[in-house]
DNA sequence: GCAAAAGTGTTAGGTATACACCCATGC
DNA sequence: GCATGGGTGTATACCTAACACTTTTGC
């Protein structure tokens, strides 16, 4: 195994992932239950751990989330690298932290003890500094939903129209205008009719549409 | 002085960071002369160092910054962190990279020996992986040129429109209308003059302006 | 007076916004 | 047949993009 220079025995690396979907019409974010007296008790924290010597924080990401999840098949990019010296009080800990987002679906509602899925806006004080993980994976979210196709991350394969804009009027808060954004989404040549129609409605059943790529592709779908 | 986890000895985390700033209308970055035998030498890399165990890597790239140059007031934003395993081969090192931007000023030209302003369009192959590195910055750097003003950071703080618009076409690569430009800008209201005009011109002297705040500003100044 | 860069308006085309009704389905 | 959400077009205001000449200064 591939060692640390002898003169830099350093702190900790960790890694932390802010993950989000979409449950019932709320975007919520994964949580789990951190049990570390005498500091951090009965009080939440975004999944995480720590990064051993001789693999990458993606490798480590990616062991954390499988000995702790069950979910598969996130969208996943590196956020912000904290760094502060007491942010986790018990020992220093330098973090890189990752944003995940998780399609919507059956067993995503699924998880293991002590985890949870908490919405956004119910969200507690969390331990470490996790409140301000969050607040910038966030505010990355806002921002890459602006330009990008991130929002499909958030659907399953296959969504209506009207799915799609919802994703966009629960993270930015705003209404969106049905036809706009329609005229708007079908010109930027971005997803495809799948021939196929939404089943089991009470209604008239929509059409169902699927992204070109699975690909982030950047492009100003809000102005 | 607070210890890491004891289980933990890990890799070295150290501190790296891509500056830009503008000289005779050319983009440069700075590198600074690696020797570093076996692996490294006779090649370039970005300026950097290790990040001790009581300080934050903000407060290790201050110091590497103040040991190793004499630059004044950058700008500097969080970048992205390299975790590779084989990114140094000599020990194992996360890197925390930073971009940096400094104002176009006399003092910028005079550099400590072993450092030099290399023009973007010459980068030479460089060490680790700060190749990637500055590509990364260089992205974030056009990217951010767009909808911030952040190109306040590579003038002087008065400068003309012209300054200005040159900044955004030698980043872009673009030729910009000059009176669509200031139409734009104008408008954002960013800017204002200062009411004193250039000097020692041998054609008409422009006007003097200056950004209206030194904080970075988030707007479409670009489309 | 000539060279060099500063400064200034208008028009046309395209994009964003606001807005209301009919359609298909389940019950 | 009624309730529910799906699906569609137009008119206006705004913004973008293209384009050329006059002004001020140093020499």
């Amino acid at each position: 195994m591939k060692q640390a220079p002898a003169n830099t025995r350093f702190a900790a690396v960790a890694v932390d992932i802010v993950i989000f979907t979409i449950i019932d019409d709320v975007l919520c974010v994964l949580l789990g239950i951190v049990d570390r007296p005498p500091h951090y008790q009965n009080i939440e924290a975004c999944i995480g751990g720590l990064v051993e010597v001789n693999e990458t924080t993606e490798a480590a990401l990616h062991r954390h989330l499988q000995t702790k999840t069950t979910l598969q098949n996130l969208y996943i990019e590196q956020l912000y690298t904290f760094s502060e010296i007491e942010r986790d009080k018990r020992n220093r800990v330098i973090s890189v932290s990752y944003l995940g987002l998780v399609r919507q679906s059956e067993d995503v509602t699924s998880l293991p003890e002590g985890l949870r899925w908490c919405p956004v806006h119910e969200l507690p004080k969390l331990a470490y500094d996790h409140s301000d993980m969050f607040a910038v994976a966030y505010s990355r979210l806002k921002g890459k939903l602006a330009y990008t196709t991130i929002a499909q991350f958030l659907l399953p394969k296959t969504f209506t129209l009207t799915e799609l804009q919802r994703v966009y009027e629960l993270i930015t808060g705003a209404h969106i205008d049905k036809r706009n954004f329609r005229k708007k989404l079908l010109s930027l040549d971005v997803v495809k009719e799948t021939g196929r129609m939404q089943e089991g409605m009470k209604n008239r059943p929509a059409a169902l549409y699927t992204f070109k790529t699975t690909k982030l592709v950047e492009l100003p779908l809000l102005t």
